[in-house]
Formats: C-alpha cells, sequence, structure tokens
DNA sequence: ATGAAAGCGCTAACAC
DNA sequence: GTGTTAGCGCTTTCAT
C-alpha cells in the first residue's frame, strides 16, 4: 500500500518546504497566491488529506463527540442519535455512538475509550448506578447529561424532561372521560425521574378527587417486560383498572405489546397512554394517545451546550416540556 | 485545567524513564515485575489513559470504525447499527456513524472526514449514484459494501440481501389463498436490487399462471411516499389487485400507513406482504406478514470482513437470504 | 515570503 | 532490566 500523503509528500513533490505547505493549506495569508493556488491544486491532485492525529498532539481539539445511550433499538434514542448525528455532520464534528445498555460497566469503558481518542465532549444518558464515577474518567471532556441526572464528580449541564404536566393533563383527560380506576406504570423511586411522574400522578388524581389505591401506582425498574407484566395484570383483573397511564418508552411498548396481544379492545376495554411517541403510535388502534417529546429541540439542545464559547460559570439544568398528544386508546 | 497525565508525567513522578513506563504499560516482559506493578499502580491512580493520536501518529491501526447508513429512523438501520455497536464494544473498536441521507455528496464528506482520523475500515451502505467516487477517498481504508452495491474504484467485498426466493415465496403464499390480482411495489431498475426483486416477482408469477398486467408491477424511486401512494391507488381502486408484496424498507412503512390510515380491513380488503420486519409489525393487524433479514448475522457478517486476518486475495459477495414470516395480514 | 527547529506522546531500535 | 534517541505529521516560533 502506498505511503499516505502528507504534507512533505507534497512538499517534495513540488521542491519546496513543507512548512509553505501546511501554510498554503491552512490559507496563511503569508504564502504568495500563486504559491498557494499551485499547491493546494496539487494537493487536491494528491488526495491529501490532514491527518487528525497529528493535530490531536500538537493539542488541538479533535471535534469529537462521543454519545452514550442505551440502545439504538428503542425508537426514541434512535431518532435521538439520528437528530444529533444530522447535527454534527453540519456542524463537522465526529459522533461516535457507544451502546451501555444501562450498565456503568460498560459506560465506564466507553468514557476510557473516548479518553483514549483525546474526545472533545460527551453527551451521555448516565446509567443508573449506585456508584459515582472517578473523576479521571471526565478528564478534559466537557459532560452534558441526557434525560437522565446521576451524581458526577464534577458539575455537569444536564438536559431534562419536563413531563409531570403531561402526566397530570393525562389524569386530567381520562377523568374527563370518566375514568376513575387510573393505573400508572412506571420507575421505582430510585429514579429521580421514577419519584417525579409518580408525584405528579398522584397529585392529579387528589386534584380529581380520584382514590388512589396501591394498586394503582404501579412502579419497578423500568422495563418492556414490567410494562408488559403489569399491562397483563391489568388486563386479567388482577390489577382493578380501566386505564393506564405510561411513565416510560420501554413500558410503555411492553404494555402497548401485552394490549395487542392479548387482543384487548382499546380503549374500550382499557384506555391507554403511552410514552414516547414511536412513528407507528400513530398506526395503530387507530392510534396511540402518549406523552410526546421534543426530540429535535433536545439534539439541538445538546449540541448547543457542547459549543466552547457557550461557557456558562453555573452549571445548568435545561428543562423541554412534553406533550400530550390524544388520538384515539382514549 | 491540569494537564493530561503521559507518561512522561509518570515517568518524572516515579523518577525513572519514560521507556521503562511505557513498557510496563504494554506489558512487556522486559520489566521488573516489581517495578511492572509499581507503576500500572500508580498509572490507575493517575487515571492515564494511553493517547490514541500518538498511537496512530505511529501507524498504529487506530481500531476506529466508520459506519456510513442513509439514517438511523428507519428500523433496519437502526437495529443494524445497534448490532454493528455492541459488536465494536465488545471487540474495542470505535464506531464513528455518518448519515449519508442517501446523499452521495454527504457520502463523499463523511469519507473525508473518516480519512482524517485515519479509520481502519467502512462499511457503507453506498448511496445511489452515477459517478464514481475517486480512490483517493478510500485510501487504506478497508470497504465493505453493504445491502446495496456501487461501483467503486477498486474492488470492495460486499455484503448482500438475497430476497428474490422470499419474494417467490410471497407470490406462492397469495396465490394459494387465492390472489389473482397481485401488485408488487419496489425500486426501480436503476437499483440492481429493484432489477432482481421485480424478476423474482415476474417469474413465481408465471410460474403460478398469474397474468402480469403492467399497472401490477410498481417501481420507482424506493420511498416512504411512494408506498403510500401507491397502495392509496389500490384502495381507491385506481389500481386493480387484492393483495400488496413490498420491495423496499420505507416502501412497506409507506404502504402499510396508507392502508391503516384508510381503515382498510386487512387481509380482507387488501392481503399486505411487507419488507422488513419492524418491531411493531408483529403487533398491528394481528401480525404483519412481511420478508424478514437477518439482522445479527449480516453484522457480524460486516464486522468479520473487516477483520485484517480475512485477507482474502478476491473480492468476495456474501449473500445472506431473507425468511418470509407468515402472519395475518395474508 | 519562505525555511529550520522544536515539540506534542508514544514505541522500535539501539545502547549499556 | 533500564535508558537514550529518533521519528511518525503538523504548526508555532524564530530566523532569514
Amino acid at each position: 500500500m502506498a505511503r499516505s500523503v502528507t504534507i512533505k509528500t507534497i512538499a517534495q513533490d513540488l521542491g519546496i518546504s513543507h512548512m509553505t505547505v501546511s501554510r498554503a493549506l491552512s490559507n496563511s495569508p503569508n504564502v504568495r497566491s500563486e504559491t498557494r493556488e499551485l499547491i493546494q491544486k496539487r494537493a487536491a491532485e494528491l488526495g491529501y488529506v490532514r491527518n487528525a492525529a497529528a493535530s490531536a498532539m500538537r493539542g488541538d481539539t479533535t471535534r469529537i463527540v462521543g454519545l452514550l445511550i442505551p440502545n439504538l433499538v428503542n425508537e426514541f434514542y434512535a431518532r435521538f442519535a439520528n437528530a444529533l448525528a444530522i447535527l454534527c455532520e453540519d456542524n463537522d464534528l465526529h459522533l461516535i455512538t457507544h451502546l451501555t445498555n444501562d450498565d456503568a460497566g460498560r459506560e465506564r469503558l466507553a468514557l476510557m475509550k473516548l479518553r483514549e481518542l483525546q474526545t472533545s465532549a460527551v453527551i451521555m444518558v448516565p446509567a443508573p448506578s449506585v456508584e459515582t464515577h472517578s473523576a479521571h474518567l471526565f478528564h478534559g471532556i466537557k459532560t452534558v447529561q441526557f434525560i437522565r441526572t446521576q451524581k458526577l464528580p464534577f458539575d455537569a449541564d444536564s438536559i431534562v424532561i419536563e413531563d409531570a404536566q403531561s402526566i397530570k393533563d393525562a389524569v386530567h383527560h381520562l377523568a374527563a372521560k370518566g375514568h376513575q380506576k387510573i393505573c400508572y406504570l412506571g420507575g421505582h423511586a430510585l429514579l429521580s425521574s421514577g419519584r417525579e411522574r409518580k408525584a405528579a400522578f398522584i397529585a392529579a388524581m387528589e386534584t380529581n378527587g380520584l382514590p388512589v389505591r396501591d394498586a394503582l401506582v404501579q412502579t419497578a425498574v423500568p422495563s418492556f417486560n414490567m410494562g408488559a407484566e403489569r399491562a397483563s395484570s391489568i388486563l386479567s383483573g388482577d390489577i382493578d383498572a380501566s386505564a393506564i397511564i405510561c411513565g416510560g418508552f420501554e413500558i410503555s411498548n411492553g404494555a402497548l405489546d401485552a394490549c395487542l396481544k392479548a387482543d384487548a379492545r382499546i380503549p374500550d376495554d382499557l384506555a391507554f397512554i403511552g410514552y414516547g411517541d414511536p412513528g407507528f403510535y400513530r398506526w395503530i388502534q387507530g392510534g396511540i394517545t402518549t406523552i410526546s417529546l421534543p426530540i429535535e429541540t433536545l439534539a439541538a439542545q445538546a449540541l448547543e451546550l457542547l459549543t466552547p464559547k457557550n461557557a456558562h460559570l453555573s452549571t445548568q439544568q435545561h428543562a423541554f416540556a412534553t406533550e400530550l398528544i390524544l388520538r384515539n386508546s382514549t
């Protein structure tokens, strides 16, 4: 394989100093425009591209952005990654994606790998964990937490979802339709989001004068299976409820799966309010009522926070409101 | 910000030569095990990570893999990217994803950026284009074409889908159910996949003694809208058919969308065979009969082809068979 | 306007 | 078993 073409290759080829080539290629004014054009032309012909490793070694920013998310199968994450990737293309950034599967160990490994590459910035959905990562792990990396907030060894900006109002809206909406036994399926109280959503649910139930029996507040480690199981319990009558409100992406998909597999009539047998808005929610059962998140906005904000110009002294928490989308499952 | 810790930092800290540190950290046998352990311990304490840029400059492989795909919204691509990302995690590879949106210009830019980073290998879904990229673009990059095959300035391995048999199976299946007017919705003949799928459809129709009117073979630039439009034409009666076979991911989703929006009764009004198997196909309308692709296998093969040990002299085309999954839409 | 030297972090190739 | 040197590609600093 022919050696790759460098500024020295070009310099030799043209019989000049590699310094002149360097200057020409970075459009320095200190080169005769004639020489510059000659050099640029030759560089293009030879297929020259600058070596990012050499740049990085000199301490220039690598323009590498790391994305740590649980997976790409969940449509919310996929859409977020998609939006972010487009923004990165447009801003000449390299996006490196690591799937953590919500595992703190994998997360640690991913961060180490990113650090090797002199990654400039990271956007992460932190894995649930009791341990706090060592501060070393983030050395030199501008970090933004996305969706969730974990205790980090330093202050980091974060982007969070403000969905309490949508959950209250969901309860009001169902109550207005005459539902009394509304069941909430959400993440457990170890997650701050879990606590807040649950609190919003309970508050709204009380506002509507509806009793909140324990069975109506189902929380656990959020997962597809958890959603499916609890929905099945409702359909089988083990849990007495006429409506479901989901408080998590996977939970929502799981609960929906169970309803569809059981051939439940929605909303007659069971009214259903999902969480997140995968494309097919619009289609199935005439449309699933759901809590939708402003994905593009979130991605734009994430990138915004990474740009150095945006350095602020205090750590900021950026909240974005969700929206209850009414369709035909309620 | 404190300077980042290097082997020299550690060497100074320990009052030894940076070379000994280097050896210790790469487990060279030429270090007293006592010294080695001391060094490794201190390195861990200081949060040392090796600098990939320095490595790259010395000519070591970067272990960076580029993935060029149209988008992450299409569930097939998302699942492929997910599977590949997991494999990369497990093989200590860095995965850089670029979205091309099927645009040759974006593709070119992405390749250039990857070349800057000394990317070792690329897996790409080539954008449809009449022009052939310059050979420079791929210099030093092991390339694998995925799903589609474009003419490249050199020989590259490729991974393709062998779906002709599934399309024939689809026709047989519908014919056995008594359908005579089966409409095929696929990509146009400029795509090799388009030609092959169409040929398979026609061949199978003839095998079953079914007439192939022009209107029953609908091909165009494949897209969601194309699928939606043609499906609508069928539902409205503009195209006279009792069954649809889709020959593309986006087409399939578009056609399905149109059917669901129109509240078509499936399979009574219209039998439907999709392409690809997004998770929700299992749910809606009691399950959509579809042509499913072995995604995990494809990803594994893609990575396999990138490993250097796998160097073969001749370019290979690796074909993977799809499977017709029978559900309740037919 | 152009060139020479130095150094970023790392390791192969040599000393010793 | 350990230390010294040189060089990967690039740009900043200092000549000329």
